[in-house]
DNA sequence: GGCTTATTGCAATTATTTTGTAACTAGACT
DNA sequence: AGTCTAGTTACAAAATAATTGCAATAAGCC
């Protein structure tokens, strides 16, 4: 709702895309929009909608946009993130009361449970819990990227 | 793919749910099983085939594993997991290189970027990559719980 | 302004998710 | 073991979402 923060936001984005070398449509344009202007990550379905509302913006195909997305990730100018179609048994520790993550492997979809010392993952969550701006569930904070296997030894 | 561990979380998975009071049906059985053999989290559609390809499986109908999962769900015998079919731009303080974690509110579905100190997250990022058993991108950790707004405040 | 080709719109296809209802069955109680 | 009954499921159909091929378009370059 900022403002002056969202254009900056924006400003970024759109020097990000430019500096692909991805030629400057408008609907690229308006879907760079769309994720700058909201405060929550968008489904295509959801983009397309903001789009059609916003008056100013022409009417993009939805097939565009799915073909937007997947370059944009490509290129990193964005992020996929969680939305909940899959689904893991709730975790094997929790029983026992262990802290653990879940680590997501991007590129091999595996999960796997994350042991992590209470001395190093208590400050974190203290800290986190103490900011007031994020309550992390303790049996479900899930990490994103490579597991050991997909690692590229670079 | 550890046959005795296998068992124990399948136990444990199959106490947790006669604890729920829900009928242990064989439809039931069948999706807990599949989640349980699994070690990367399953969309609903692989669940399906994963129980249709097991000759000792039932057939069970995709529109009643979406129901078991959603009642899974709600009696917290399940996760939902990252999935990948919501987009945001990537991060604002990506360009400044500060560290940041995504935090997902699993309420209101925003995301929010969460900064956290280098002394707390650093340990965390070194104890991971030294265990070896995850490299987490440091851009992009993703955390879910809720946000300040939607932390119950008891 | 005209050229070139990356990109989009359109339309059709395929896949996924949801819903209503009749049939079924797990668990409880004889 | 047999019967009852509410909770579940199978089936079919509908709604929604994602993908694809190709002709039309327009961005970037001269």
């Amino acid at each position: 709702m900022e403002c002056s923060n969202q254009s900056t936001v924006y400003k970024n984005a759109y020097d990000a895309l430019k500096a692909t070398g991805l030629r400057l449509t408008k609907a690229r344009i308006a879907v760079l929009k769309s994720l700058c202007n909201s405060e929550q990550p968008l489904s295509p379905k959801m983009i397309h909608t903001a789009i059609l509302k916003n008056s100013s913006s022409p009417s993009i195909d939805q097939a565009s946009i799915y073909r937007i997305l997947e370059i944009f990730c490509e290129k990193e100018l964005i992020h996929e993130v969680y939305s909940g179609n899959r689904y893991v048994i709730c975790s094997r520790s929790e029983a026992t009361h262990e802290r653990h993550l879940i680590a997501h492997c991007k590129n091999c979809h595996k999960s796997q449970d994350v042991h992590i010392p209470d001395a190093i993952l208590n400050p974190l969550i203290w800290y986190l819990n103490d900011s007031e701006e994020f309550h992390a569930s303790i049996h479900h904070i899930q990490l994103d990227g490579l597991c050991f296997n997909c690692k590229s030894p670079s």
